[in-house]
DNA sequence: ATTGTATACAACGCGGTGTCGTTTTATAAT
DNA sequence: ATTATAAAACGACACCGCGTTGTATACAAT
């Protein structure tokens, strides 16, 4: 018998959209699968046919999220030059059109791992732009790192949550406060 | 009848010892109330009498943790000068002498709210140094808040889980990092 | 010794979990 | 069109942690 591809999608979108909306206002600790499948009109059974947990739901769209922002990234290194300002706007854009998923999982009851990991694929952009000249002992530089990442991440989620101002001029404080390191501009 | 003064403390003592110890390995989230009690050997209800869950368990500590170096912080800013470093230093100070319960909070399974309050605890220190020319719109100082203090606390956190360097040199690299801004020094 | 309260416990109903076995439904072959 | 069959959805079960209530124990004051 043939797989019923296009039921099982529409499944597991109307699982994964329940979870979202609840995702939303509750950390995940709080969601139910009880809440999601009731939510999505499913017996709470079938959310099993797709998932283990909502902790591998959320991991699976943490890696999606995570995916599309590295092929984006892929894309323009490529055609690179003018670079960090470029090079981070279209993470931007990526995280602002994913439907605001990103801005929950940034938030205060996000997901700290999705946060380490969009820090390692943000890291050899600012690493190759301010870390150009000087060598430093790599525990230091692991701080410094820690830094840089740390302090970008928090302004986007504070913009994020609040975005009044335009991509542009976000990306233009946040080089203005990397500031003197950034060699190349 | 008098309260049993000694009882109550050690029972709530041997709740909290048990609470972190499993905290360090666990996300609250995680952490049930027969978890707790069966590793401090008490009754399950028994955990009811000093506490409603284990979040209101968590935010308890966590008061007693931001008390202690807001106290650490009144003391020194009377006798304010060669501030930042002076003043920082303290606070990791008290961070590192409390059992590593700071550093677990910090940590990827602790708690945002904590972080939270710790930055507002420490802007004050941070504001006075570096925005002492520049006026800026308050949305703006808003997103350049959220960048110092996450790039701080997150630089922090690193030095936390594995503190090879001494507390001095930490300041110094915070200090470099912060840089330019910083006019006074 | 008696009494009253602080402390600890056993047991209950509730709700969510993950996994059965079973029913329904879509599709491909006849 | 009918039917066979696998995919998809469901109902029900045992289990576990929760928060509460009512009860037992121990100690301090009289």
């Amino acid at each position: 018998m043939a797989k019923r591809t296009q039921i099982t999608e529409q499944t597991r979108n109307n699982i994964r959209e329940a979870f979202w909306t609840l995702y939303r206002d509750h950390p995940v600790s709080r969601i139910t699968v009880k809440a999601v499948t009731d939510l999505a009109g499913y017996n709470r059974a079938t959310f099993y046919l797709y998932y283990s947990d909502v902790y591998q739901l959320l991991e699976e769209e943490e890696d999606r999220l995570l995916g599309e922002i590295q092929s984006f990234f892929d894309k323009i290194s490529e055609s690179d030059e003018y670079a960090f300002f470029e090079q981070i706007g279209p993470m931007l854009l990526v995280l602002r059109k994913n439907n605001q998923h990103a801005s929950v999982l940034l938030s205060d009851h996000g997901d700290p791992a999705f946060v380490s990991e969009l820090k390692e694929l943000l890291w050899p952009f600012i690493q190759k732009y301010f870390l150009g000249s000087e060598t430093q002992n790599p525990y230091v530089t692991d701080i410094m790192k820690e830094y840089y990442l740390s302090g970008i991440l928090g302004a986007l989620r504070k913009w994020l949550e609040n975005p009044v101002i335009g991509m542009d001029e976000l990306g233009g404080i946040l080089i203005t406060l990397i500031g003197t390191d950034m060699q190349s501009r």
